[in-house]
DNA sequence: CGCCTTTGACCGGCGC
DNA sequence: GCGCCGGTCAAAGGCG
């Protein structure tokens, strides 16, 4: 999906950026909920990779190609949009997303995946016919496949594009750091301040 | 009936 | 130690 088509395809603003978290680039265990019931839960000390993006896009819950329950949703501080938490549906499959809306520009919706998908994708390009509503209303858009969960070893070159303009090399080489430099993009206080370095982070 | 969302409660980490 | 916070669980209910 080029740049081109997709402003062609009326998404001139859809992605705009993006960046990786390496796997070692923090652990995120320990930050996340550490209730023991779940055998499913991510065991101390495992780091999961990371991917957040940014999209301006009016859906919250952007179709991806996989099939993603819904567990949780959280108000979180310093935004007034609530957080919500997905995972994946596939029984073996341990990835999470987690999705919220920029609190400087509510059009702007922050994606982060964690984890690695041990499957391929599982929703077919036509719009489920027991989608739940959000689903139907995404389906509903144009199709976009969001390459961020196919990265297992290689990240996705996705398009770098800044408001009126496209920034930046393309995102595997560049850090978060590179990022923060780079971008004007406005920063944001919840989710993707989250997967700001702890070193960069005012907590 | 199966799958999904919603939502309050719960838990551990962290800062003070 | 206490309170805040983010992340998760799980029961309840909705929907096709």
């Amino acid at each position: 999906m080029s740049i081109k088509k997709l402003m062609q395809s009326g998404w001139s603003s859809f992605v705009f950026f993006a960046y990786y978290i390496s796997s070692d680039f923090r652990q995120t265990s320990t930050r996340l909920g550490c209730r023991n019931r779940s055998a499913k839960r991510v065991q101390k000390g495992t780091r999961q990779p990371r991917f957040a993006f940014m999209t301006k896009s009016e859906i919250d819950h952007l179709e991806d190609g996989y099939r993603w329950r819904k567990y949780g949703q959280k108000v979180v501080k310093n935004s007034p949009f609530p957080r919500s938490y997905y995972r994946c549906t596939h029984s073996k499959c341990n990835v999470k997303k987690r999705v919220e809306r920029s609190s400087q520009d509510p059009s702007i919706v922050i994606t982060t995946y964690e984890g690695q998908h041990c499957h391929h994708t599982t929703v077919s390009a036509s719009p489920r016919a027991d989608a739940s509503p959000s689903q139907q209303l995404a389906s509903s858009a144009p199709q976009i496949r969001l390459p961020a969960m196919q990265f297992h070893r290689n990240p996705p070159v996705l398009p770098v594009i800044h408001p009126g303009r496209v920034i930046g090399p393309r995102y595997e080489e560049r850090t978060a750091s590179a990022v923060e430099r780079t971008s004007p993009a406005p920063t944001d206080e919840g989710l993707l301040d989250d997967v700001v370095p702890s070193g960069m982070r005012r907590r």
